[in-house]
Parts: C-alpha cells; structure tokens; sequence
DNA sequence: ATCAGTTGTTTTATTAGCAAAACAACGGTT
DNA sequence: AACCGTTGTTTTGCTAATAAAACAACTGAT
C-alpha cells in the first residue's frame, strides 16, 4: 500500500551528512571568512579524511567549489540549497519553540533532522502559516492565546496516545 | 556550535527502514492475521534476503518475537513503538494534509519521512495543537478560515524564500 | 636548513541497508 | 515417488558514510 511512498526516503538528493557539510562552509564563510576542509571537519566533529571524502563528491556534484589554494566555496546551486535548507530549519524551530513552546535544544534538535527532508511546499506552506500565526493579527493572538491556556491545563498527556484515531476520529488503515 | 546537535541524527534508535518493518508487521496482522518474513518482504517490496537479515536484528533487540513456525509478531515493546510512529504519522499527515491544505500524497510522503526523528515531545504538542486548531472552538474555526483566506490571496509565493529572516525578524547569522 | 605542526589525500575497515543468487526445507499435486 | 512452488536463510556484492592510520606537501619558528 505504502510502499511507493516509504522508499521515496533515500530517494532524497540531499542526505543528512551532505545537508550539513554545506550549511557548515555557509557558516564558516560568515564567521571566519574562509572555509577548508580542516575547518568543515572540526565544525562538524569528523575526520579531515571523511570529510575530505564527502567534499570531493560535493565537487564533483557540482554544489562546492574549490579555490587555487585549496579554499571552499559554495556554488550558485549549493547556495540556492543552503538557503532553502536554513529556511526550513528556521522556521520548523520557530514553529516548535514559540508556537509549541518546546525547549530551544528540543526544537533545534527537532528541527535539525527534518530539515532537509521536507519539500519546498512543505516548508513554503509552513512559512505561511507560522508567519500569519505570529503576526499581530487580532484573530492569530487569540487564537494562539486560548491554545496556551489548554496547554496550561493539560500538562499531563501521555505519549505514544492510544487514542489518536478516536481523537480525530480517523478512518485510517 | 551545532556539531553536537547534528550528530543527533544517526543516533536514533529507529532507522526509517526498521520503522517500516516494524509497521508492516501491524498493518499485515491487521489484514491477514498473520505475518510471516515474505509477507513484510511482500509489503516493503525488498527481497525476502533483505527482510530475513533485518528482522533477525529485530528478533535480536526484542523487537519482534518468533512463532514456532516462524510466524512473527510485535513483542510489548514493539508493539509500543508501532503504536508511537503511527500516532506521529497521523497528527503530522493531518496537520499537513488538513491544515495547511497540502495535497494528500505529499502529506503522506513527508509524514512517512519524519515519523521516526519526531521526539514524544514534539509529537505531543503537535497533537495538542492539531487536535484544537480542528475542533469547534469559534476562536480556533475563525483563524482558520481566516489564514485560509490568506493562502487563497497569496498563491505566489517562492521558495525558498529569501527573506525568512526578515519575514520573522530573525536575530541569527 | 631543519624540525614541528598543519593540511589534504588515500587506503583500509566498519556499519546499515539493500539486491541477487544459491541453497535447503517444506507442502501439495499428480 | 517425483515434481513444483513457496518459504526462510546464507553468501556475495554494492553504496553511503564514517573512523583510523599512513602519507605527502606546505608553513613557520628557531
């Protein structure tokens, strides 16, 4: 039945590793001004070997490119998924943390490993809405209000909740 | 900065592909009563050398439990898992499908894609939020009809956008 | 100029997840 | 009894992503 769709998993052109080796050349561009291989490999904690090995294909992928002297940059390609990557993760975190009010390091972590796993219509609708959702919109404060207060309320849910089908009264399988 | 954060990822102890050998085996008891290596294999659409190896790992982590006859089930702590991933994939897929009026199939794969990398905390308030944002509270009814309106309005919008930041006046990077 | 440290690469090995193919053990049909 | 189909397993090979270690090239200090 699903088996189209749960195979659709690796078929994603950016894995998680890949995701970050470019957001972290992003990164060190904006923060040393430069990005080598030693720099990319301290930033994500692995071996001057590994991410020698992942670079070179990124290369070759066409997503990075290198300087005379052996200095990374990204390409116009490995930018445009840079940024539509960032854009996901920020706003996925802002949607858990000020919206679902979850802890920084839970959103970040959250965030993080779904990030490049979700489509641009995905993250296009969940831009919408986050935004129309913190807005100063009279209905969106209310709304976002009362939300709270139930939150305030039921603090004690169980989860894995037994009962989703029966709350939202699914159909399903 | 992050590196401890990303890393996160691998350290999962349900990959995608052990979450859906173990799904399989729910939805097949379900239809069939029953679930024998080929069936998942069947369903997974792998070969039954793939799901062989896969679910002996699984009988191994207590997972999976084995019948005289080689017919397997969900042990306790399967079967708790199966019920957690599920419950995920409905809230997620709703939210998606329902809310921010994604079609159904890109509903499906994304809720397939992050089912498994969702904490119980993350879960746990999207289903708080999920559940009220659809019910018949006015407020709730009135900022959706509203953001709705909103969506119909700006059917234009790019991704990835340029201007996250400062579309949320982001502090960062 | 030598020596130490840094850098980038390559080679070897590991793990997860799959396919393909060979194999053995059944179970039913004729 | 011989045959066929299904089932489960094992072996071999592949890819992605990593570590570890060896190596060469460059840089800087003394």
């Amino acid at each position: 039945m699903a088996s189209d769709v749960w195979k659709e998993y690796e078929s994603n052109e950016i894995s998680h590793s890949v995701a970050h080796h470019l957001t972290a050349i992003h990164e060190l561009m904006g923060d040393l001004g430069y990005a080598r291989v030693s720099d990319v490999a301290r930033a994500l904690e692995i071996t001057r070997g590994s991410a020698s090995l992942t670079l070179k294909a990124l290369k070759a992928r066409g997503l990075v490119v290198e300087d005379h002297n052996k200095f990374l940059k990204l390409s116009e390609d490995g930018r445009r998924i840079v940024d539509s990557i960032l854009a996901k993760r920020a706003v996925v975190r802002k949607f858990l943390n000020e919206v679902l009010k979850l802890d920084e390091h839970q959103a970040e972590v959250d965030a993080c490993k779904v990030e490049h796993l979700l489509s641009a219509q995905t993250g296009g609708q969940l831009l919408h809405f986050v935004h129309f959702l913190l807005s100063d919109d009279p209905t969106a404060q209310q709304f976002l209000a009362e939300f709270w207060s139930k939150l305030d309320q039921n603090e004690e849910w169980q989860w894995p909740v037994q009962d989703v089908d029966q709350l939202f009264n699914l159909e399903s399988r």
